[in-house]
DNA sequence: CGTTAATAGTTCGTAGGCTAATTATTGCCG
DNA sequence: CGGCAATAATTAGCCTACGAACTATTAACG
């Protein structure tokens, strides 16, 4: 009964894949003293340039700020990062990488890319890329979808 | 400084629709009285039939022995599900849906199946399964690298 | 001006995920 | 038979993530 689709295993395959990319790419980083998500925030605050605000930090990592507040908070205590009021307006604070964080977070750019670089090892940048657009178009499609009732996708009458 | 890699990209792609997809699910479950991994357990339990052992369900969903109790506590007392002990070998609790469940769990198919034909509306069947090919390409060898030391990713010396 | 609305950050409660440690039971083997 | 290893489920502690409620500050406008 209630017959397995197609587009099922697909959804299983990326349920699958991102779980395993989380928990290794996470064993990783614990090896040089950070989380996955830690990582996230402190590549994100190095591209974005010192003192970006937290509101647009949450917003480049998607995740909402009340989840940041908390990565913030560890980051502090492990010494990589600080928190500043911004002068301007003191609603807002300013994020700012600590001088010797920098030097920590160098490596890590290799840990990373070698993580993909076996995951993606022997496949044509073709194919990787065809992959690629057809992940873009879903991710363009779930963010209208996130916009509309949860009802609209219930097509069949409860009886 | 430290450029962005064309892996990287990919892997943005790959941590942003997973989330995106979490997060939609979730809510369409919740209209059900469901989250989305109380919905996995559910569905994978209907899959396998009645009186399945714990160990095999998690195997079965791919996560911890020890994630899975919470969420069986939550169906429990939510009325979905209900645990026995197995006869033969007291260690092990035999896990079944509860008859209401049944029913009430038909109508989740269609709202799976109506997210996933949302997300891909108008992309060629061609497209999906060459995406698929990859990324089950990448699933194999996750798991894989899954059973490495941390440390062969670091291919420079940390001084 | 001053009250009200909007906005940034925080806190609180809940859930899901992990690892490590505990408990109860069974298997093995000397 | 009896102790010891293996195994299933649970518990405890941590991190990440969410939404909702709260605080402080600023903006809007009557």
């Amino acid at each position: 009964m209630n017959q397995i689709t197609r587009h099922d295993t697909f959804g299983r395959t990326l349920a699958n894949l991102g779980r395993l990319l989380r928990v290794e790419l996470n064993r990783q980083m614990h090896a040089h003293g950070l989380s996955f998500p830690q990582w996230l925030v402190l590549r994100t605050l190095a591209e974005k340039g010192d003192g970006v605000v937290q509101k647009e930090l949450a917003e480049a990592l998607g995740i909402e700020g009340a989840t940041l507040v908390g990565l913030l908070d560890r980051l502090a205590r492990g010494g990589w990062i600080e928190r500043r009021e911004a002068a301007h307006d003191r609603r807002y604070k300013t994020v700012h990488l600590n001088p010797a964080a920098r030097a920590r977070l160098a490596p890590l750019y290799d840990v990373q890319e070698a993580v993909w670089e076996h995951l993606l090892d022997g496949v044509p940048a073709d194919d990787v890329a065809a992959c690629q657009a057809v992940l873009e178009g879903m991710l363009a499609r779930a963010q209208r979808i996130t916009d509309m009732p949860p009802v609209s996708f219930a097509r069949r009458d409860a009886s």
